[in-house]
RNA sequence: GGUCCGCUAGCUCAGCUGGAUAGAGCAACUGCCUUCUAAGCAGUAGGUCUUAGGUUCGAAUCCUAAGCGGAUCACCA
């Protein structure tokens, strides 16, 4: 039995036979003991003595003394006010450590539910920027951290592929292309697409201008202004299935796909499927007749289709325009009703920005008036926006930090450290970038996923990610010394007797007791950053290990393979935490 | 205006379903490389947890208001 589950049975325990009371689990609170105190698990009194009818003091001595006798494991405790510190033996903690060692599953947990988890979504109309890396890294290692903790993840993407914006990208290249490529120029196909979608942006912001000056009020020069007129008429092209606007439309978004993959490639994110808005429109369409068949929506006399979610807290919204269009929620029906015939799925995580929570509550809403089986299972993984230092990142005044642009930083600025520490001298070239590589997005993916999902965060430009204190490379920095220990000497079978166990040792042990509970927590609660840390504190309580104890020298035999052994373990945790963040390892930097 | 979210050290963030004297990193200042990688370790300084009430043995945490900031409420996506 798990300690915790030990030590609550003993409270309750304790408590019927000392006072004759039955609890129940949710009065008996533990704590970790604070570092300030003797001991290793604490507690809490208070509530117990309305049932002890004493006063803390004395509660917290009658159950210290009762637990001490019937657990095996607690070798002592101590009272301060309220609260019972007891202390674990260090044999449990050494029979933990022979236990699980060499365990390469160590944490991993037992099979559970089938999920699907949809991120990234970008538009292909333009690069992806520092908001679609949030949601990318979240994305994949919340996928690889429910994995981890025992279900069937299938990672998706979605594009939205179609709709107005990709016709003004698409409008702009015909108009001033003169059929230019991303080969012929030399550039990424996703920035390629991106410049002519700001191409657009210029001229029709020129055009809206000419119109105002002679005479027209703003809102209908936007309306009116010739670009987005013709803009619109290709939408309606392409809903038509005109083949000369498919035939670009098609050339342009595989431009985008290739640009796309590189990224996803350099960022070491992957997808089990693309689905594409364009192919399930029409069956979100379908499903809107089905709901109006079945009375859970209504038309209105223009022909739009409504559904009224006022009984859930919320107002009418709108299912398919006037002239029978999709809109947006149109196609996440149809995309939803398409995921869950492909994979009859338990639940279906969708990681998309704050910005979108009402969509998603709506979209929610909507299937289950649908009765559809699977909108329980529906979660929107909200993450909250990635701010510049004086606000929102706008297109408009070109302060949208792009990916690609963000990643070669990195990569600069790994390498520029590593150079001014100068340990690698004798790599390769190719070895060296491959360190600075995996520094670099060390870095970054840890400072992104660090910040708890829910909380919108502050970028700032200006100043570069750091690479010391609570950092990725100090994590990859701790597991090299490791390697480097493991390579200076061979390993021995574990040899316990007589090993006395120090503080910053059980420290280490603790932590690693934690883990395989951590990764159940962080999972239940979809919070990559409880993972991260953990991560932190472990490679903390393990450079304070490292720096107070010498582990190859001055040392029996036994004590040096035990402290290896500890060694490698934490090594080994630190590694497949960074795997699920999807961070990888150096051997040496 | 309705709804939702946030506010913790100069800056960036932890603080799990209420528990002991609120923690890290960065920035500042002090020590420590002839021990296994100093991208490190040890230490100093820095706080009215936005404010006001309430709940209770106990509140950064829960409730109610207020302030400030953000998001959203489109026949945009």
């Amino acid at each position: 039995m798990k300690l915790e589950a030990l030590i609550i049975a003993g409270v309750q325990e304790a408590m019927r036979n000392l006072y004759g009371q039955e609890l129940g689990l949710e009065s008996i609170a533990l704590n970790e003991t604070k570092k300030e105190f003797v001991g290793d698990i604490t507690v809490v009194v208070f509530p117990l003595t309305k049932f002890s009818r004493l006063g803390p003091e004395q509660t917290a001595e009658a159950i210290g003394t009762y637990l001490v006798k019937s657990i095996e494991y607690i070798s002592a405790f101590n009272v301060v006010k309220g609260f019972l510190n007891l202390q674990i033996a260090n044999s449990y903690w050494l029979s933990f450590f022979k236990a699980e060692h060499n365990n390469l599953e160590f944490g991993k947990g037992e099979k559970k539910r089938k999920v699907v988890l949809e991120y990234c979504g970008p538009n292909t109309n333009k690069p992806l920027h520092l908001g679609h890396i949030r949601n990318m890294l979240l994305g994949y290692s919340t996928a690889n951290l429910l994995s981890f903790a025992g279900n069937d993840v299938h990672k998706v993407n979605i594009y939205n592929d179609r709709g107005i914006a990709i016709c003004k990208s698409m409008l702009a290249w015909k108009l001033f292309g003169a059929g230019a490529t991303p080969e012929s120029s030399g550039l990424k196909g996703d920035h390629f697409v991106g410049k002519f979608y700001v191409e657009f942006d210029k001229h029709y912001k020129a055009e809206v201008q000419a119109l105002v000056e002679q005479g027209l009020s703003k809102e209908v020069a936007e309306k009116q202004a010739p670009l987005i007129v013709k803009a619109q008429e290709m939408l309606v092209q392409w809903e038509q299935g005109d083949k000369e606007v498919l035939a670009l439309w098609n050339k342009m978004n595989s431009w985008c796909y290739e640009g796309f993959e590189e990224t996803f490639k350099a960022l070491g994110v992957d997808f089990e499927k693309h689905y594409k808005e364009s192919d399930f429109y029409l069956q979100g369409k379908s499903l809107v007749d089905e709901g109006l068949k079945k009375n859970f929506f209504y038309k209105k006399e223009d022909g739009s289709v409504w559904v009224d979610l006022e009984d859930k807290g919320l107002d009418h919204k709108l299912l398919l325009r006037g002239d029978g269009t999709s809109v947006y929620i149109t196609q996440d029906m149809g995309v939803a009703e398409a995921r869950y015939q492909d994979y009859q799925f338990d639940e279906s995580i969708y990681v998309v920005a704050s910005e979108q929570d009402y969509h998603f509550k709506v979209l929610q809403l909507v299937l289950e008036k649908l009765e559809k089986p699977y909108a329980e299972g529906i979660y929107h993984l909200s993450y909250g926006l990635v701010n510049l230092p004086n606000g929102r990142m706008k297109s408009r005044e070109g302060t949208v930090v792009d990916a690609d642009d963000l990643i070669a930083e990195m990569i600069a600025t790994a390498e520029k450290h590593t150079k001014e520490l100068g340990k690698i001298d004798d790599f390769t070239p190719e070895e060296a970038q491959a360190l600075y590589k995996t520094l670099a997005m060390g870095a970054l993916k840890y400072f992104m996923l660090k910040v708890s999902p829910k909380r919108s965060m502050i970028f700032n430009p200006e100043e570069s990610i750091e690479f010391q204190g609570d950092t990725g490379p100090f994590i990859q920095f701790n597991y090299v010394r490791i390697q480097s220990l493991l390579r200076k000497q061979t390993l021995a079978q574990l040899q316990l007797d007589g090993i006395e166990i120090n503080e910053d040792e059980k420290d280490l042990i603790k932590d690693l007791y934690k883990f395989p509970a951590l990764i159940q927590g962080a999972a239940a609660n979809y919070d990559i950053s409880e993972l991260v840390s953990y991560c932190y504190s472990l490679a903390k309580n393990y450079s304070k290990f490292y720096a107070n104890n010498a582990i190859l020298v001055d040392t029996t035999e036994d004590l040096k393979n035990f402290r290896l052994l500890l060694s490698r373990w934490v090594a080994e945790v630190l590694k497949s935490s960074f795997g699920i963040l999807g961070i990888e390892m150096p051997n040496r930097m």
